[in-house]
DNA sequence: TACCAGGAGAGCG
DNA sequence: CGCTCTCATGGT
């Protein structure tokens, strides 16, 4: 096979739910065709009789960047077995089954849930985009792709200004995307480390900076760093378990968490996940989808 | 047009 | 603490 193509077998994962759901923003889809850049590296997906194929710009002799990304390694079935056996989960996993939860980069994370705050899915989409084609660098595409950018590095965005940032779209947030990563790029936050660390533990680290509270934390834990029990709780979270497991009453987010942790077990987060997109399907939220042909 | 979005921070009692 | 208000911007 030509060293830009590879081929993987999957079993149990939608990979359009999986790139489409919002938990990653920088995909564009076309006529079942995904692309994006991932570490600085253009590629294209589809999967297709029980495979995802994979096109890059550049050959590539090393593909565990993309099983890793992807989770390819992740026992599905395993993961369901850990979910609690009552009514919502069942209907959360029949609803997308397939959804899986990336491993995206730490600092792309990051910066684009500082982004995310009171943003619809399809704004931050575009605030990320202007973001990446102004200040990222320029990727190499294959011939007749259309140019593709890497995501900006703290360093890149630390040195831009914040009126240069708001030129993005992003309005109060470019504070918080500004002063944050003034603090990732001098070294004030690094997250090899926090991988390490108990989830507490890190989680303290992220929520000193400026722009990142509970939720925005526990999803860089959850997305990026490897901590399958962070929980992020945002609206839809916060409605779906207040509905399902608290007759409709209020609760405090410590609360929440201590249930979470104890109700839904190792995997809470992919949980998380599973009731965000069952609620969102089911009042009429979709995963992204393709461009109207005109 | 009006409403509201995968929140966080500051000010208040 | 716990509540409320504000912060920019644009999709629906």
């Amino acid at each position: 096979m030509s060293p830009n193509l590879a081929r993987f077998p999957v079993r149990d994962y939608d990979l359009a739910a999986t790139l489409g759901c919002g938990q990653a923003f920088r995909w564009d889809v076309r006529a079942g065709t995904w692309r994006a850049v991932i570490q600085g590296r253009w590629v294209e997906l589809h999967q297709t009789d029980g495979f995802i194929f994979a096109r890059t710009a550049l050959p590539e002799t090393d593909w565990r960047w993309l099983e890793n990304y992807l989770q390819l390694n992740v026992d599905f079935t395993a993961v369901v077995r850990s979910f609690p056996d009552d009514v919502p989960m069942r209907n959360a996993v029949a609803a997308c089954r397939g959804l899986r939860l990336l491993r995206q980069e730490p600092w792309e994370c990051l910066a684009s849930f500082i982004l995310s705050s009171t943003k619809q899915i399809v704004q931050i989409r575009q605030i990320i985009a202007a973001l990446c084609a102004r200040h990222g660098e320029p990727v190499a595409v294959p011939p007749g792709e259309i140019e593709a950018f890497a995501f900006p590095t703290p360093a890149q965005i630390a040195a831009r200004t914040e009126a240069e940032l708001r030129d993005c779209k992003m309005g109060f947030r470019a504070k918080y995307l500004l002063q944050s990563a003034r603090v990732v790029a001098g070294g004030g936050l690094d997250f090899a480390t926090i991988g390490l660390l108990p989830l507490d533990g890190a989680r303290e680290l992220l929520l000193q900076l400026p722009g990142v509270g509970p939720k925005i934390a526990d999803c860089v834990l959850l997305f990026a760093c490897g901590f399958p029990t962070a929980f992020p709780v945002d609206v839809w979270v916060m409605k779906s378990l207040r509905r399902f497991y608290f007759r409709n009453r209020r609760v405090h987010l410590a609360r929440l968490r201590d249930f979470a942790a104890a109700h839904f077990g190792p995997n809470a987060g992919y949980a998380q996940q599973y009731l965000f997109h069952n609620l969102r399907l089911s009042e009429g939220k979709s995963f992204l989808r393709e461009p109207h042909e005109l």
